[in-house]
DNA sequence: AATGGTCAAGATGTGCACAAATTTGGTCAT
DNA sequence: ATGACCAAATTTGTGCACATCTTGACCATT
């Protein structure tokens, strides 16, 4: 029996897809969406999506300009850098603010992780990379049960995922894959050790590297 | 000449309006909200009247059910205390994370502040004391050029402001209000002194204080 | 009297038509 | 040739009617 989903699932569903989208640069900033398009695309009228434009305008995602369009957000260096920043400092917190206790289902799924980072080291591709790396944060932030932590971290990841999608072909592809699969050991180890509090500082130290990185480029 | 708003503008002092009332607790948890009722109070239809809901409820200020209605929502104190705590840690971020510089200005916003404290000191009100803790609030994040972090330390502190202004006719009112002057002078001493992290520290201090004192009411 | 069903009232969700705003292209006067 | 102006096209914003869902009351049946 297939379940015709109600309102606030399919609000869900719509919002993840097209934040997945801008995120993965299928809708490379300045891109105009078209609530009509998108909503015959999705099968439904402009109301609906028009509630996810709305959030996704809350996010720093988009922005609707009457007359014009809805236009996904450039970014700007300076206020991506400190919200950088704020994300480091959060990962952090993760260890501290109601860490979960380490279970064995968590080190099954950190080393589900690692198996599925090696497979692309083997066949490197970015938007996998930055899929992975978009599941693997979820699975980081679980490790928290501070809900306003988890929420506040996953905001801001959303508005800073672009930017180092968009930094990467200026980096090299492989290394970066490399570096990921790194921080998937260490962070495979600190759980093996059921030290949440070492495993939240590999992921802020490899947020720092990251920002370092990134600056490096814009030089 | 009176300027006809646009419609961003109208939006954001709607949403500004109600998220006063809910945290003033001119609509207690519980209340539902009418949407045909806002939309004649003003002067509007349900349709951008259900826009600054919906961000009300991406905000968790209030849940909409199909059928149901819109009500605001419940406070779960488990929830509460561990918004408080990332609360904590996000007022010792704004001293650290891109902090502005201390001005003359800003030292006269303080003093200002206080004597607004002082005023209620002599004359306690619980709903006068409440708007001033917010307002005195935006002044602090202001004390950060870190966009991000003011957006979510802002975002929690409406989260949990009901919070206390539910638990204070428990605690005395006389005394919160004693305690929030403190606070404002203890800030202001950290301004005169140009040392924005002690600011920072001076408000994380409070926010402890102020956890422990509501975790002692539930006793 | 207890219980089950049915229906009506009222709430939010959706679709559509129109209003308002901006852009773009052309046209006309200079 | 150029500049200003206007109109049409396109887009988001708003209002309204209707669909869908929930709740509670009322009534018939046992």
């Amino acid at each position: 029996m297939s379940e015709q989903p109600d309102a606030r699932t399919r609000f869900l569903r719509l919002h993840d897809t097209l934040r997945m989208r801008i995120c993965l640069l299928d809708y490379p900033p300045g891109t105009r969406l078209s609530e009509e398009a998108l909503a015959a695309e999705f099968g439904t009228s402009r109301t609906p999506l028009r509630r996810v434009l709305a959030r996704l305008e809350d996010e720093g995602l988009v922005v609707s300009q009457h007359g014009v369009g809805t236009i996904v957000t450039d970014i700007d260096p300076g206020e991506m850098a400190r919200t950088y920043d704020l994300r480091r400092e959060l990962a952090g917190l993760v260890g501290r603010l109601s860490p979960v206790p380490i279970t064995d289902e968590i080190i099954v799924q950190a080393n589900a992780f690692l198996d599925q980072g090696l497979a692309l080291l083997a066949q490197p591709d970015i938007r996998a990379l930055a899929h992975l790396n978009m599941v693997y944060f979820h699975f980081g932030t679980a490790l928290t049960l501070n809900e306003a932590l988890r929420d506040m971290s996953e905001r801001l990841y959303y508005r800073t995922a672009r930017i180092w999608l968009m930094a990467t072909p200026h980096l090299n592809l492989t290394d970066e894959t490399a570096i990921f699969v790194s921080e998937l050991r260490d962070s495979l180890s600190a759980l093996q050790a059921r030290d949440g509090q070492a495993a939240a500082d590999v992921r802020r130290a490899h947020i720092s590297l990251c920002i370092a990185r990134m600056n490096a480029v814009q030089r």
